[in-house]
DNA sequence: ACAATAAATCGTAATAATACGATATAAAGC
DNA sequence: GCTTTATATCGTATTATTACGATTTATTGT
């Protein structure tokens, strides 16, 4: 059998953790997440008007993070809320404290 | 003028905690990690042996897992070892504990 | 019904990531 | 000096990401 990439199978907790980290991989997003602590919730045009990224962009991000589970949009018509995905942010903050809580610091080779 | 990317600047924290994270976010990487935590340190050959991708592959994933900071390579000819970069990754660590400690569960909006 | 507002989606371009096989490098052992 | 071994790098193809402006969608207010 070749190989490649479709034989490999990741855990359900190696899948997620790299969904989360990816997500959390662009310091936009990032910059998003602190915005929407800060605030609760928030509309993206509350970005808008604080990042310096075309509004198309800055939808895009937040289709990511939504997509990766982070957030959640609420409907507020004409707007929509943007709010912490309360569980899978919990979620994602157990799985990294997983992968640092494999412990690196009683390592002696190197 | 213009708005595009340019014009941003990040903080040290949110540049790093993104570059961590990107570097995070591929399973592949993360098997990577662990093989690490598990051997303390291994060989290039090890992973290849484990992981059904080829050698250059893995070779490009350690390689971004070094420029991120998170191993180093160990010249023990003619093999090289990686480790974990053990006070990035305890920085990582630091980073990420910021990043969730950002308490969310207090928000009652959604 | 019509205009205004907010946000998503579309189309597109540029760049980055992922993977492969082939080749290069560099030391070790014969 | 040649072969073996381990790893990196090169060249390349495919796909994904990031960004923009323009357009669409859907509701609100006039």
């Amino acid at each position: 059998m070749k190989k490649n990439k479709a034989n490999i199978i990741y855990s359900d907790v190696t899948e997620h953790t790299a969904r989360y980290a990816k997500a959390l991989g662009h310091p936009v997003r990032l910059a998003i997440l602190k915005h929407l602590s800060n605030q609760s919730c928030c509309f993206t045009g509350d970005l808008v008007d604080i990042i310096p990224l075309a509004q198309s962009t800055i939808s895009q991000h937040l289709k990511e993070l939504k997509n990766a589970g982070l957030i959640v949009g609420e409907i507020d018509l004409p707007k929509i809320k943007y709010c912490i995905h309360q569980e899978n942010w919990k979620r994602a903050k157990r799985l990294f404290e997983t992968l640092f809580n494999e412990d690196f610091s009683n390592i002696s080779c190197c």
